[in-house]
DNA sequence: ACCTGAACACCGTTCAAGT
DNA sequence: ACCTGAACACCGTTCAAGT
């Protein structure tokens, strides 16, 4: 298996550049399905998860939309492989029981970083359970550290769920700011301006019998930059899990 | 304002029906945004999110894709619009912070119900706030009470969104189940029929020397019906939520 | 074994035009 | 004021055909 990637010809003896393919330009690579996540992560990144089409990816590889479907079955697939790849990213300590609570915050502020990398990877995670290599990696990771520390088998295999779905349902809350801007800045750099605004207007005019806690709490409610609200989230979480320690 | 909703000309004398105009059959009420709403969510229930298409609701209402423009601003806020009615569907019991607990309870489950009432509408709900009249009163009623048991105004704020957070999520996973029956039964009805089976003969073959928890415990993963698992999520954030309790 | 163009059956949204 | 058909610029997926 030789380690050229192109313009090999014969004996060893590189062919004149003219001889490659008329139209096609530099990187004329083997496509792979690593090269096709890759690409489909990048889309995902650049355009959101509205905006990953299959046509997209193809011409980010370069190639024609058909060819994507030799290397995989669907764009269903497809969400599914980038899943596992970011899930993959997430590092795992060694489980110490003993540090239990500060290994599975670690852990949790991991993942939450491995799903904000990207844009809209945690929308693309809701509603799918991408069960490969790297989720079942999680998963035994998390069994090991709960059940090392004391916590009955039910709980710990329930609780794992519950920990998963809250670190990509909070991420999806911070995709949802950088949502709207699609095409290229032309100025003004503010995220999804005048709905922001217009929610505010909106609960500002309340009217303030019918709604004394929102008028009088409203702004508690926006409060906390979204670090702060996920700490909490986390936090309730693991005193809830405590108490079910042996 | 008359009541008839058809065939009627001058002096409520009836015309009769071959005055109709040629191609339309029977039902040609006029349409409102009240009308695309129930279609909407009629389609979607049958179809499920990813075959909702406008062109599907404007034939349920019996007009052209064209016209729903004249009620609804687009797609998005079509959707938005269905996800406050469905909220609206939540009954909200007056608030007694003396028994907060067992009213969260109760809420938390009759969210669940709503949400699982038609397909597809928890998997709406992701990565949108829809806000609207319903979600302002349910926030309204969330704090009425979380407030007045005790709870300060900064854990009382972000628990709501913790709340909310988990009910939608945890019926999204619901939804999973019932995603892929599209076309109408023919015989089996086994829902996501080797999907299911694919996943446990993936997780039975994990080597047990790198996975020794989730070949021991694999069967406590899938254990306990769905509502079991929403119990026990639900109990340990109102554990976590009680312990800010002043 | 791998890639392709062309085709099929769809989409959301706009717009000039009708009543 | 409300509804429409036709058009535009897209989609995911399949399939016969190429190398």
């Amino acid at each position: 298996m030789t380690e050229h990637t192109s313009s090999t010809a014969g004996g060893g003896v590189p062919e004149p550049p003219w001889w490659n393919s008329p139209s096609r330009s530099a990187s004329r690579t083997q496509l792979s399905r690593e090269a096709i996540l890759d690409a489909a992560l990048r889309v995902l990144d650049r355009e959101g998860l509205d905006g990953l089409s299959m046509r997209k990816v193809a011409d980010e590889v370069d190639a024609g939309v058909a060819s994507l479907y030799w290397h995989v079955a669907n764009k269903e697939q497809l969400l599914v492989l980038v899943l596992d790849r970011v899930i993959g990213e997430i590092e795992l300590p060694d489980p110490d029981p003993d540090r239990w609570q500060e290994q599975l915050r670690e852990v949790a502020w991991e993942g939450r970083a491995a799903f904000l990398r990207y844009r809209d990877v945690a929308r693309a995670s809701m509603g799918r359970v991408p069960i490969g290599p790297n989720l079942v990696r999680f998963v035994e990771w998390m069994l090991q550290l709960t059940r090392g520390a004391g916590i009955p088998l039910q709980p710990a295999a329930w609780f794992g769920d519950l920990f998963a779905l809250y670190i990509a349902s909070h991420a999806l809350e911070d995709d949802i700011g950088r949502t709207t801007d699609d095409h290229g800045s032309h100025g003004d750099d503010d995220a999804a301006p005048d709905s922001q605004a217009a929610i505010g207007a909106y609960l500002a005019a309340l009217p303030a019998d019918q709604f004394p806690q929102l008028t009088e709490a409203g702004a508690a409610l926006a409060a906390g930059d979204s670090d702060e609200r996920f700490a909490f989230g986390l936090d309730l979480l693991l005193r809830g899990l405590a108490s079910h320690t042996d």
